[in-house]
DNA sequence: CAGGATCCCTTCCGATACTG
DNA sequence: CAGTATCGGAAGGGATCCTG
């Protein structure tokens, strides 16, 4: 289960969806380089698990709004958590790497 | 970033090292179905990130522990949040892929 | 004990083409 | 517009063997 919170595109697909009822196009507008493919197989897992719902409105050409349901807005709490972590430590982890690759380079070299 | 936290692994690696400082013998053995390889490919990038820090004893053989640092305990609580909010869920979520699966099933079949 | 190197099979995923 | 189907390359990761 936790699997799927880790996956790529569950996450900022979620956060899109976060903002209210999307449709597809526009959430492959919204999460840049996602392809139709994952987008596709993305929300269907998070149907599947119960987090959006899908409405399809019959017009013509046919139209399909994904938006969260309450088990899908009860875990944005938690979520938005672990991401303003991220945005709060992203410099330190940066840094953090500078770092490992500059003791490598040291360790390692000629 | 928010990749690394997705992989299968470094979150239960890191929980287990949310328990105190490890081996890697003792986080191969906390942490189920792990192979060597992934461990260390997981503890690299954990220390790479500057979550972790290892520390070499020079015994016979030699043993090496791992330890949160303080980048690593900082993430903890976000990251306790929601795997909290996963044990609360897991069940709603498997209600949820049993609604789905009888509804394919309706759906699509003869 | 801790971990690097290699082999090899599996899964993921993007590109493309087609449909209701 | 919102998908589905198929293919092929790229990446993930286990098994095994080797080293300090």
């Amino acid at each position: 289960m936790l699997d799927r919170l880790g996956d790529k595109w569950t996450t900022l697909v979620l956060l899109v969806l976060a903002g209210g009822p999307r449709r597809f196009s526009a959430l492959g507008r919204a999460v840049p380089d996602i392809s139709k493919r994952m987008l596709t197989q993305t929300l269907r897992e998070l149907e599947r698990d119960g987090f959006v719902t899908r409405h399809v409105f019959p017009t013509k050409p046919p139209s399909v709004e994904y938006r969260l349901d309450a088990l899908g807005h009860s875990m944005l709490e938690p979520l938005a958590a672990l991401v303003a972590w991220a945005e709060r430590n992203h410099a330190a982890v940066a840094a953090a790497r500078t770092r490992y690759a500059a003791s490598e380079a040291a360790g390692h070299g000629p």
